[in-house]
DNA sequence: CTTTACGCCTGACGGC
DNA sequence: TGCCGTCAGGCGTAAA
């Protein structure tokens, strides 16, 4: 579930209650995430100050003590503060405790998320050293799209996807993004021109942009740092639409499996 | 090298 | 009411 957006609403959400906290408890219920949690982890973190809260793609990066803390949320993972006597519920894996009485808890149902720790620079992170830039940072533009694309003929929804071409652009961001800039999903990304490898660029950053604006995304299970469902699921154009009128030009928006992910777009507007 | 298919896991939903 | 198949926001890995 959680794209870029989500991670960052959950970013935004618990910087300001943990930066300059110090870890108090570490509380494991489930360590079985898609790796095992490690099992020493409260012996790195307890009495560890937590100097930021960073993003990259769709990992959370908690600089504590000399260490980072990798968190994934994977399909339906999500980090609520809460007060850490609550009692946890099913799929509440993990509480990191802190110095203040407030706990980060971790829900994932599905354990796809992972936590990780690490003591070296989590950039060169096996997980990490891989991945490409940032859709909103510098280095991404239409004419780094356009340069990483030539002689590739997959699909250029799964290109995007990719996250050593641009990292974060999940499922549902693509189908919009795509949409907004009037490109079809499975049109092969090496046949796609400068000007159009621009506009699309500059759709990936506004649909992000817009989605971070909105607090993400809810359409099961993703909630904010507060518990608070995303807004942006009312200006999805495209994700989940099949049948209805596209906005743009009263087409139907079909559905159909490109590269094993269910996709959506208006077979009118998007060549 | 690029590309595709497959699991990992739980829960929700539709059809019967 | 229940059972069963299908599908879901991600992504590493194996294999073609």
């Amino acid at each position: 579930m959680p794209e870029l957006p989500e991670v960052e609403t959950t970013r935004r959400g618990i910087a300001g209650s943990v930066i300059g906290q110090c870890i108090a408890e570490v509380i494991v219920r489930n360590p079985m995430l898609r790796w095992p949690v490690p099992r020493d982890l409260e012996r790195s973190l307890a009495g560890a100050r937590v100097h930021a809260v960073e993003r990259r793609a769709k990992y959370l990066l908690l600089r504590i003590g000399d260490g980072t803390l990798i968190i994934h949320l994977g399909m339906s993972g999500s980090l609520k503060l809460v007060d850490p006597d609550a009692l946890p519920e099913t799929h509440d894996h993990l509480d990191i405790v802190l110095d203040d009485r407030h706990a980060l808890r971790l829900r994932d149902p599905r354990r796809f998320g992972a936590v990780l720790w690490t003591t070296r620079d989590p950039a060169q992170h096996p997980l990490l050293c891989r991945l490409g830039p940032e859709p909103l940072g510098e280095e991404f533009d239409g004419g780094y799209l356009h340069e990483r694309s030539r002689g590739r003929r997959r699909a250029v929804k799964n290109f995007v996807m990719d996250s050593r071409v641009v990292a974060g652009v999940g499922n549902i961001y693509a189908n919009e993004a795509l949409h907004l800039a009037g490109i079809h999903p499975a049109r092969p990304a090496g046949r796609i021109s400068r000007a159009r490898h621009e506009q699309l660029a500059g759709a990936i950053r506004t649909t992000l942009s817009a989605a971070i604006g909105s607090g993400g995304t809810t359409l099961r299970d993703f909630v904010g740092s507060a518990g608070e469902p995303g807004a942006f699921g009312e200006k999805l154009h495209v994700y989940g639409r099949a049948g209805l009128r596209c906005g743009q030009c009263a087409g139907l928006i079909r559905s159909r499996s490109i590269g094993q992910r269910s996709s959506f777009y208006c077979p009118v507007c998007q060549r």
